[in-house]
DNA sequence: AAAGGCACCAACCGCACGTGC
DNA sequence: TGCACGTGCGGTTGGTGCCTT
């Protein structure tokens, strides 16, 4: 016996929206907001799949999506954020302030594509297009080239933080530059290319790097990964209420990063907390964090994430960084 | 003017995940 | 623990309009 159909097929309209079917739609959700979308069509009188409903609002609908062409800003910043997250549109569409995942998923499909391929770059797996490069399995090819080039933003940094909840004097804290002009040692960098050549392997696009690699090749790598763009609009998932302030000294206390690691893993805090934690971000750029441990994956059986001892630590306070952090347990 | 090719994008579909029971 | 349900995501499809032949 299979699951029963989000709607009947047959009573349902499919197909381009009418104007009418439209203001039915917006003048519901003005009136009784958002949600229960299965129930919705009977209750606006549509005769519309509620899955149907939600697209067509969140997509199209939505009071505050942005029209128009794409900046230049927001192609670069396509392009960074698929380098680290590959097709995940939604992820993407998180940093992108009225544009939706369809939007740049079909944007990243005519144009963006297109586009990275003018520059020689491969559009998958951001690296260098070889010119032998004829085969369909890219990834393979790719695993011999050399490492991509530096992301094109003004700056970027990674911090790989090691915490043992029970030895902090032996935190690891590494971070490393990605900006044009980096700051990594040679050392560095060319593990970084080691990491990076073997993470390819994968199908995690994301790169790892840095001087632990006893402890990313551990199977319980947990990952972190918190983008600071300039994004006050950003809306945290519910699962990740709790914001992270660029500036270090925010969290230098171990109360502060203990609370919000905590919170950050999904675990209840108390409201004083949450307040503490909201209170110190509103001096500075708060920055909204991507849990990675759950988007990509990681961690993923594990409640909470085995990165809740992490103390949190921040290195930037620059507001237009890529902040990343990396919990290794 | 008609036909064909192409680009664009709204919408659909199947699946995965989270939640409640 | 397993199931049903609601929701969201990513891949794909199909309609439309523009351009070229």
């Amino acid at each position: 016996m299979g699951r029963s159909p989000c709607c009947e097929k047959e009573h349902t309209n499919k197909g381009a929206w009418t104007k009418e079917e439209d203001e039915r739609l917006i003048n519901y959700i003005k009136l009784h907001g958002e949600g229960c979308w299965r129930s919705l069509p009977k209750a606006a009188g549509l005769l519309r799949c509620g899955k149907s409903c939600r697209l067509r609002w969140i997509n199209y609908l939505r009071p505050d999506l942005k029209r128009g062409n794409f900046t230049e800003d927001e192609d670069e910043l396509i392009i960074n954020l698929h380098s680290l997250l590959g097709n995940k549109w939604s992820l993407i569409a998180s940093r992108l302030p009225g544009r939706t995942d369809n939007e740049i998923k079909n944007y990243w499909n005519t144009h963006i594509k297109r586009k990275l391929h003018s520059r020689g770059i491969d559009p998958q797996t951001h690296r260098p297009l070889l010119v032998h490069n004829t085969s369909t399995t890219t990834t393979t090819t790719t695993s011999i080239t050399k490492p991509p080039p530096p992301l094109p933003t003004s700056s970027s940094s990674i911090n790989i933080i090691n915490i043992n909840d029970q030895q902090k004097s032996k935190t690891k804290s590494h971070h490393i530059q990605l900006a044009d002009g980096a700051q990594q040692s040679a050392a560095e960098e060319e593990q970084e290319q080691e990491e990076q050549q073997d993470s390819n392997n994968t199908s995690t696009s994301t790169v790892m790097t840095g001087e632990d690699n006893d402890y990313l090749s551990h199977l319980n790598i947990n990952l972190d990964l918190s983008i600071g763009l300039p994004n006050p609009s950003f809306q945290p998932h519910p699962h990740h209420q709790i914001s992270f302030s660029q500036v270090s000294d925010q969290y230098s206390n171990t109360t502060t990063a203990a609370a919000a690691a905590h919170a950050h893993h999904h675990q209840p805090i108390t409201k004083q907390q949450q307040q503490q934690l909201y209170y110190n971000g509103t001096n500075n750029y708060v920055n909204g964090a991507v849990c990675l441990c759950c988007h990509l994956g990681f961690q993923k059986n594990q409640h909470p994430c085995a990165c809740i001892n992490s103390v949190v630590t921040t290195t930037a306070a620059d507001h237009n960084i890529h902040f990343f952090r990396y919990y290794i347990p």
